[in-house]
DNA sequence: CAGGTTCATGTTATCGATAACAGAGAAAAC
DNA sequence: GTTTTCTCTGTTATCGATAACATGAACCTG
């Protein structure tokens, strides 16, 4: 019905090499010693017939699936986009898919959904985003299907499974002297939401670097927000009303860092002439706006490569190298310089 | 290796519920008629035991594969989430899954990762989105595979397969004369890029709107774009700095209405109080920016859903109602009104 | 009431791969 | 020179479901 040209199996490809199936498929799983004159022979013949495995059959057969699965709840919309470039670049390079779901609402649907998932699509590993990462029933349950599963940027219970993350701590700090060298001495810092981890480590990230550049500051130039712009906005208004206000602002996020650029515009201030501002993420909001941020660009890209060959490698499954390796893979970020932080003159 | 407990099959079920597994997977299938009384007992196995079907089994022996294509090669980062999150709501409604791939690179790599992905995951049916959906080759290929597919938003070639969209004509229409309405006799308009279809409908919805208004317009009112920031810049600053500026700006995408926002602070001029400003699609900087943009919400979750439907529902196999149906589905767009656009004093 | 229909269910073969074991031949060891 | 070992390849059973066909009971119908 669905095919007009007969699928061409495993078998055909053995007869035309002249061995039997088995030795086809060992050679298509790089497995164990077979002559190079058979590999080569069967190489051609797979080329010959463009031949391609068919999934449901190996995943029958085998123990392997070949399919990854990734679950997310509400990231920001540039997240998860980003996140599937990495993720599919190096999917295809070694021959695996991902499945995708969503686990919106309550947590019981989020458990539901979960468990549903892996067990109807039976996929190798798994891998969450923030903030489903951080769902304790979530991860219970996934433990509990025997799935091995990795956690991007998870903020709670960092023992519970292996994970990818950025250093949000030296991000904030590598960025505070950024600001330093471009001559600042009177930096507002806008915190980010207080129930995320991440706001935490880059408000001291940012307390450190003045530290140690024994730069003291009055507590009027922190304020508190919530990632959101509209949180941006008013601690922007704070920040700029203030009569010894800072001549440069640092968001703990892109959302925020562009409200302030907005109240900086309604207050008749230039940026970054009058008032720098600098973000944190590099979302795509960052290079649109103008002037165009000067940022924390996140290795989100990067971070799905990682995950992936956490799973590929199967070192997951195995109990050893489970104990031997770290947790923690720490992805490099990178400090975009664009046009909203200005040299004090 | 990867799971704890045995694997529950459809023997189980069959066991427990005093029937064949044939039994079981007609029940399963909603397939023929089954009595009403050994229904239930299977029904009742099937809950008590949790099972859910192998999909792997499912797909090598039946002609289904429960699995669903998603093709896309660059379109803007919201799209894609937003897309996602209408075709999940739909298929785990009706226990598909998604596979989704991206095409990006040289026409060639489009080809074949395109044949690749349907030979290796024989999904049910492939969704591809703008661009990728208007690449004949990658329409010859599809076609090739036998696999169904479905576009959303072509065009070019629209009796190559059925395909879903929206009605920019129409949605360009109504946005001029709610502008028109709001009292504005002066409208700039920013054409979208020139390769893009949509952008000559959004033009000509415009440019029918002006005239059953009886409106006429210098032709120094309307710009050419190409659907970014930049180009909206440019655009706008010369249209703001005409001697006889229009009172109204209508962009045909959000980034280039951004952009008009932006060059209006910098000619020093307030929106919406000296200057309206509309643009397209509803992106997620519309309702971030300071003033919101008034748009036009593309109904993309709504189109995949759509989508789903028609690969779900089998109807793109059967050549009966292939000819039957036409190939258009067109969904509603909504007209999203917010501060950007004020009356004229 | 014999013979055909229909309905509900069971039986057998099959999808396309891998796992586990078996075996043949060459190289190494005694 | 025989046994052992190792390398490579083939055979058979199996994964968990559906397709296609077979069967037996109930239900008409003339």
């Amino acid at each position: 019905m669905k095919s007009e040209q007969k699928n061409i199996t495993i078998q055909h490809v053995a007869e035309r090499a002249g061995v039997s199936k088995m030795t086809v498929s060992r050679v298509l799983n790089h497995d164990s010693k077979v002559s190079d004159s058979t590999r080569a022979k069967v190489m051609a013949a797979v080329q010959d017939l463009n031949y391609r495995p068919n999934i449901s059959a190996r995943q029958l057969a085998g123990s392997k699936s070949y399919f990854i699965g990734l679950l997310y709840d509400n990231p920001s919309q540039g997240y998860v986009s980003q996140f599937l470039l990495g993720a599919l670049k190096r999917c295809r390079a070694s021959g695996y898919h991902l499945v995708v779901d969503e686990c919106q609402g309550e947590l019981k649907d989020k458990v539901r959904i979960t468990r549903d998932f892996v067990n109807s699509t039976r996929v190798d590993g798994v891998i969450l985003l923030p903030p489903l990462c951080d769902v304790p029933e979530v991860l219970e349950t996934l433990k509990q299907s025997g799935t091995p599963f990795v956690r991007i940027a998870p903020d709670v219970d960092l023992e519970a499974s292996p994970y990818v993350c950025m250093d949000d701590y030296q991000a904030a700090y590598e960025m505070t002297n950024e600001i330093i060298e471009a001559g600042h001495r009177d930096i507002g810092f806008i915190i980010g939401h207080p129930n995320q981890g991440a706001s935490r480590l880059r408000y001291q990230g940012f307390l450190d670097a003045l530290r140690s550049n024994r730069i003291n500051f009055p507590p009027e130039y922190i304020e508190q927000g919530y990632f959101t712009y509209k949180s941006g906005l008013q601690a922007a208004t704070k920040l700029l009303g203030l009569a010894n206000r800072p001549t440069a602002i640092f968001a703990s996020n892109d959302d925020m860092a562009a409200a302030v650029t907005s109240a900086a515009h309604i207050h008749g201030l230039s940026v970054p002439d009058d008032v720098s501002v600098v973000g944190f993420d590099d979302v795509e909001l960052a290079s649109t706006l103008w002037p165009p941020l000067t940022t924390i660009r996140q290795p989100i890209a990067e971070m799905a490569e990682a995950a992936i060959e956490l799973i590929r490698s199967g070192k997951l499954n195995d109990e050893r190298s489970k104990r031997r390796a770290s947790n923690r893979h720490v992805i490099d970020f990178e400090l975009i310089r664009r046009e909203s932080l200005q040299l004090k003159t």
